[in-house]
DNA sequence: TATAAACCTGACTAAAATAGTCAAGTATCA
DNA sequence: TGATACTTGACTATTTTAGTCAGGTTTATA
């Protein structure tokens, strides 16, 4: 199990662009420099997070992104879910009333992976980017 | 975050494994059929759960695999572990001091996918097989 | 009004990981 | 001595990831 890039990237380019979401628009360019991110790349993320009205654009010179809601309001499964990085611990539809190697009915261990998708999704609910920039200032005191 | 199929079989495997396990060793191949698991890939699994002593081998006719402790002493974790299925949140090494992007310091969201790991480890940790094999006959009543 | 900064879009691709298969054994019971 | 089942290691097709690249459009400001 492991956390893409896409999604790490996601967050960290989220957290910075909070901590200088004053006035002014953050560019992109700000971001790549300070996380180190591939310019090219953070375009297709933030493409991604502009249609799932996380963050506005601002288009010209002296654009940029700013947070489209609070801080507060925006959770890690917000974040996640606009670029497509998902939890998935099964192969079976979820929906559907077979199992995951078409068999008819749901395997032994089916319920167990649906309690661990919920274990982890409880912790995406419950973290807002809020959270994570202040226990980022907390730690630099 | 995606769970792999190797670790999901193996687990699956392994319910199955000790529903049936009494006197008699239980065999790949039943597992295989019961399971709907290739009974290749299942070799390669249950290989790597022997060397990590989960479960012991018992060759030929008649032979098969049988659990190497109780069920209520093998974590989640120990079976992850054997077969190499870890929860990888990040790409910097945790014990350098050195970032993501090889910057010099850890980056603003590095605390934030350790306690994710923990989250996701804690939930292996205190699952054990016999937990799953009852939850299991317990839905059948 | 020209120019540069910054957003916008879609296609493309190298590399890694996954999910197996395949082949050729060895051990043991009946 | 045959059948069953474990053992080992190499091999591979497919998918996913983690980007790159090329070519735009918009708008502030000098
Ligand atoms: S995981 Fe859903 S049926 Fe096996
Ligand atoms: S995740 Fe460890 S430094 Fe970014």
């Amino acid at each position: 199990m492991k956390l893409t890039s896409k999604g790490r990237y996601a967050v960290m380019a989220l957290v910075d662009l909070a901590r200088f979401d004053n006035i002014n628009p953050v560019s992109l360019r700000d971001i790549s420099l300070r996380q180190g991110i591939s310019l090219d790349y953070l375009e297709q993320i933030f493409s991604k997070l502009r249609k799932k009205e996380i963050v506005q654009s601002v288009r010209g010179t002296q654009g940029g992104y700013v947070l489209n809601r609070k801080a507060k309001d925006i959770k890690l499964t917000n974040i996640f879910d606009a670029v497509d990085e998902k939890v998935k611990t099964v192969q079976c539809k979820k929906e559907s009333k077979k199992g995951c190697n078409g068999k008819s009915t749901k395997c032994l261990t089916h319920n167990l992976w649906d309690e661990l998708e919920n274990h982890i999704n409880n912790f995406f609910k419950e973290k807002s980017l809020e959270d994570l920039v202040k226990d980022n200032s907390e730690r630099r005191l």
